[in-house]
RNA sequence: GGGCGGUUAGCUCAGCGGUAGAGCACUACGUUGACAUCGUAGUGGCCACUGGUUCGAUCCCAGUACCGCCCACCA
């Protein structure tokens, strides 16, 4: 059956896609001679329940190349694929498809058991869609690996990785201000904040000095002349967060500022609170800057809580953990009770300042930013705020009128906002768990600094250091349900008093219950173990704690929980604990941290996690460290640093040799694709229009490194194009019989014919090319020569000389190297266009395997002849001329001529007439002969020839003229710029020689040509 | 505020010491033994600006302008 006029890619990809799955043709190992070295890569994990963007599209493409390329070379590859779990992402997800349904509970509804059991269900329903997306891209992976941070081993070696570096003291829990995302009412990291500018506010207040005291306040000019000199009976402080100021623990100014000198040390009102606090110095503040006086909130801002440790100064959280002013705790006139006596000297602890509810019952339980606006208005009501005077003009009257109104400035502001909730981040104190980065920095700096592991491009090198070198704490622990639980268990410190029963009956479920939850607080400090199972530690507990008063029945402890949250945990630990022990009964007062680890913790530890660690698997002796990693620059910090210093802290070993960064894929005028704009393209729907070749190769040409991908659907259409000319190129070497009794040749056929042995050399040259591009990954400008090579030289050139050599005495021949050339243009090609070559591949000639997996060529230099190479190079040359002169004078192109040689060398005669056939009918030529030229031909100079063409009466004679003349302008642009240089004295002394003997020669050829036309040019005045 | 990039044909980008290339777009012609998802021939560039180094600079260095991106606590 005839070739079809062009590829169908829906239906191929579907077929061929199918045929390497079943053949698990990206196994590891897969097509690996005995040996062989080995080419690992592991997939930037997606998320599990995502879908195929275009930025994934790109990333897997140049992967794929990669995979491909190695496994053709008979490499020992690993492609490992696998999803990750994405905890604050998933959780949203399913979050959100739970709200979709109004009959639905919400998660806290239905508890953290109910809930996640939901997350594995949309987990199997979706899990796979990006996996079936990937194979449509025509990733290789090895799928039977495929792998998941919640599944298999996974787990286990992250709890292990924890407790490791718990036990080396490389994690701590600790007090510390946070980024708190009030939305998924979780920590998140630095990395996770996004800091935008918006349109704010700043207010100024004024702190009342305590006991009615008044001071005098002087500023002065940068010359010192005093500006302003006043009695004053306050400090202005400004604030962009009104609502903060609730829980003020001081006043700071800079300690060299004059103008607070007097009254450093005073105490002022905190208004609204009926609190004193202190005017302390301070280096942060910045004397410039407003009135150089910052009230410093230790709980809410990250400077004031820097400040706050300096003067240690009790930092009153506000909020709770949704933002909402604190409800919680003592009333507040018993609250600030105690508040003043810690001020006043009072001994207290941490967990005690943080039970104070320092809200004024009025502002209690709003939501932080209707607070921001009650906070105001009564400072305001009480005359509190900076005020300036302002004109009026009364409308009526026309008279002017000045009022006082409280100074607001508008200001922009940078506030930080959740990447992924997009709501505002408040900074808040909380129990958190750390990643002690400084500790484990070091190697990751060190394997870059000393080369073994390299960053391309240079500056994600610069990036990388830039940020290692700045390092801060890692915040692990998420408040989330989604993850991998810390592996943390706490015994409860228990009062006996507490389990004194009124009544002379014994405490039932119930009442011991609430006293573990009302009397504990839940308090992590308490006789906290860190292990991989319960049971190892288990001892450790029974030594420590004092036994419940009575074994509990564990199934009614669960029962009696109720929907309380921290009952709920705690009974689940009860439960988990104790059924190691006795599978009903609740001995000891356990419970597990519920935090869960930040996602990247877990990712962190992909390259070893999915090869088998904590064992020493074949997998892990084999494919690690990796070859490469190719991911977006936008996860530098989140993921390539990150896996570094992990890999490195935990096995002593970097994660990989090379690390390739990419830009952002973008829309075709550079926009970030976003789908408020729009302008988002979907991979799929690329694939479905275009096929995924023309996809594929669109992204390794625009993988130039560094720089912003602009995605145009149009160069992709073109790619589409360069697919269907190769396709169309195998159809007419199919309608010539090439492929009959064609079997894969690696070695190309001898030949005698100078086109072949020029297109064997071609294709020699570009299997050089590519391989050399490919080993440093520019795979554009593999791509560029693939382009060029099958398109510019196969296409153009070698089909058009086969037409004429197939009815001469070179037929077989040709017939075997146009087999062989195709073959070995379907063999570089493959890797960026598997489908269109997979599928060529099984239509022509008999194949003993698969293309994918079928030998990656070694072409010896010695296939490169020069001397054809100079050949065809007169051949296209000369047709190329011929062609534009023609054009030029506007012969007709149906039009044959004859060709007439004025002027021959022996060499030039020979080129010529070895190759005449295919000079005739490419430039269309009729007859040609040797002589002079007749009246009205036109002259084309060639090296070492000079040709004409006969056209009498049908060019125009001037035309002509001003042809060859304005060859002749050029010509002699070019031989002024070489003579300048070659008449420079400094020239000749200072270039390398084979520069100047280059131009010297380059010379000679353009004065040669130059006089040639110049002959024609007296030649046609004489005529004329 | 700090850091890192970019500025080359109408558009998107390569090149990076020897006076410029590709694809697309555009113009003219064209059903020549595969391909109109095509062919042939063309048009189009003081390589942002100013200095410096050099025999020679789009390329190296310094500065300027504009444009991106990342990081950052000015209340």
């Amino acid at each position: 059956m005839p070739m079809e006029k062009t590829f169908n890619p829906t239906e191929a990809e579907a077929r061929i896609c199918r045929l390497w799955i079943d053949h698990k043709v990206g196994a590891a190992g897969a097509n690996a001679r005995p040996g062989a070295e080995t080419f690992s890569i592991m997939i930037p994990p997606p998320n599990v329940t995502g879908s195929l963007h275009m930025g994934h599209a790109f990333n897997n493409t140049l992967q794929d190349i990669l995979i491909r390329w190695h496994r053709m070379q008979g490499h020992d590859t690993l492609w490992q694929v696998g999803t990750d779990h994405a905890g604050i992402a998933t959780q949203m997800v399913v979050e959100r498809e739970l709200a979709k349904n109004k009959t639905n509970m919400t998660r806290r509804e239905m508890g953290r058991e109910a809930f996640l059991a939901k997350v594995w269900q949309w987990k199997d329903q979706s899990g796979g869609t990006i996996i079936n997306q990937l194979q449509r891209l025509g990733a290789s992976c090895d799928w039977d690996r495929e792998a998941f941070t919640m599944s298999g081993n996974f787990p286990d070696a992250v709890i292990k990785v924890f407790v490791d570096m718990y036990q080396k003291g490389l994690i701590y829990r600790g007090k510390r201000l946070v980024n708190w995302d009030p939305h998924f009412e979780t920590a998140i990291s630095d990395l996770e904040v996004e800091n935008i500018e918006v349109a704010g506010h700043m207010w100024h207040f004024k702190y009342i000095l305590a006991d009615g005291e008044t001071y005098e306040y002087v500023e002065k000019d940068a010359e010192g002349a005093v500006t302003l000199r006043e009695k004053r009976n306050y400090i202005s402080i400004a604030t962009t967060r009104p609502e903060t100021m609730l829980g003020d623990g001081a006043v700071a100014v800079h300690p060299s500022d004059t103008r607070y000198a007097p009254i450093v040390g005073r105490m002022v009102h905190l208004p609204l609170c009926d609190r004193l606090i202190p005017i302390i110095t301070d280096e942060y503040p910045d004397p410039n800057f407003g009135s150089g006086a910052v009230k410093i909130t230790g709980a809410h801002d990250f400077n004031d809580y820097a400040v706050a440790k300096r003067a240690n100064l009790p930092c009153y959280r506000l909020m709770d953990t949704s933002a909402h002013m604190r409800a919680d705790g003592a009333p507040y006139g018993q609250a600030v009770q105690r508040a003043r006596e810690i001020a006043a000297g009072s001994p207290t602890t941490e967990a005690e300042v943080d039970t104070l509810n320092l809200v004024p019952e009025k502002y209690r339980g709003m939501d932080r930013f209707k607070a921001r606006e009650a906070v105001v208005a009564d400072i305001n009501a009480l005359g509190l705020s900076v005020s300036t005077l302002q004109s009026e003009i009364d409308p009526e009257t026309g008279s002017e009128h000045l009022t006082r109104e409280p100074f607001v400035e508008a200001k922009k502001i940078m506030q930080p906002f959740g990447d992924r909730s997009k709501v505002v981040i408040e900074p808040m104190l909380t129990d958190q768990w750390f990643v002690d980065t400084a500790k484990i920095v070091g190697p990751a700096l060190d394997a870059v600094r000393d080369g073994r592991t390299r960053i391309m491009p240079e500056s994600g090198e610069k990036t990388y250091f830039h940020w290692l070198e700045n390092i801060e704490p890692w915040c692990i622990s998420r408040q989330l349900w989604w993850g991998h639980q810390i592996p943390v268990w706490y015994g409860l410190n228990l009062d006996p008093e507490d389990f004194i029963d009124d009544g002379d009956d014994a405490l039932d479920e119930v009442e011991i219950l609430t006293v573990l939850v009302n009397s504990s607080h839940l308090d992590r400090d308490a006789r906290p173990h860190c292990a991989a199972e319960l049971s190892t530690v288990a001892e450790k507990f029974r030594d420590d704690l004092a036994p419940l008063p009575h074994p509990l029945n564990a199934a009614r402890v669960v029962e009696v929980a109720d929907r309380h949250a921290a009952a709920i945990l705690l009974a689940k630990s009860l439960a988990d604990y104790n059924l190691s022990q006795d599978p009903t009964h609740l001995t000891y007062p356990i419970w597990r941290d519920p935090d869960v680890l930040d996602t990247w913790f877990s990712s962190g530890l992909w390259p070893i996690g999915t090869l088998g660690w904590p064992d020493t698997t074949p997998e892990l002796q084999r494919y690690f460290p990796t070859s490469v990693l190719i991911t977006g620059a936008d996860i530098i910090f989140f993921w390539v640093a990150r896996m570094m210093m992990m890999q490195l802290a935990v096995v002593g070993e970097i994660p990989f040799h090379d690390v390739y960064l990419h830009g952002l894929v973008r829309d075709a005028k550079g926009k970030k694709m976003s789908k408020s704009l729009g302008n988002v393209v979907d991979p799929l729907e690329i694939i479905d229009t275009y096929g995924a070749d023309a996809l594929r190769f669109s992204n390794a040409a625009m993988a130039s490194l560094g720089g912003v991908l602009k995605l145009d659907t149009q160069r992709i259409a073109g790619y589409r194009n360069f697919g269907t000319k190769l396709w169309n190129a195998c159809r007419f070497a199919e309608m010539n019989g090439v492929w009959e009794g064609h079997a894969t040749q690696t070695t190309p056929p001898t030949a005698t014919a100078t086109a072949n042995q020029w297109i064997i050399g071609e294709t020699a040259k570009a299997l050089t090319e590519v391989n050399d591009a490919l080993k440093t990954y520019r795979f554009d400008t593999a791509a560029d020569t693939l382009y060029k090579f099958v398109w510019g030289k196969v296409c153009d050139w070698y089909v058009e000389f086969a037409k004429p050599l197939f009815d001469g005495p070179d037929a077989t021949e040709t017939r075997q190297t146009m087999a062989w050339v195709l073959d070995q243009s379907m063999i570089l090609l493959h890797p960026f266009m598997p489908f269109i070559t997979e599928d060529l591949w099984s239509t022509t000639g008999t194949r003993r395997k698969l293309l994918v997996h079928t030998d990656w060529p070694t072409l010896p230099e010695t296939l490169i002849n020069p001397d054809a190479d100079r050949e065809m190079a007169f051949v296209t040359t000369l047709i190329d001329e011929i062609r534009s002169a023609r054009a030029q004078v506007h012969v007709p192109v149906g039009l044959k001529t004859d060709l007439i040689a004025t002027a021959l060398t022996e060499d030039a005669r020979a080129a010529f007439q070895r190759n005449e056939a295919l000079i005739k009918r490419l430039a269309r030529i009729e007859t040609f002969t040797e002589g002079l030229a007749p009246k009205g031909a036109i002259t084309l100079p060639a090296p070492g020839a000079t040709f004409a063409i006969p056209l009498q009466g049908l060019i125009d004679i001037a035309e002509e003229k001003s042809r060859l003349q304005k060859t002749m302008d050029k010509l002699a642009k070019e031989i002024a710029g070489l003579n300048g240089r070659l008449n420079n004295p400094n020239f000749a002394t200072s270039a390398p020689e084979d520069v100047v003997d280059e131009a010297k020669a380059n010379l000679q050829a353009r004065l040669d040509e130059q006089s040639k036309l110049q002959a024609a040019l007296t030649r046609l005045a004489d005529l004329g």
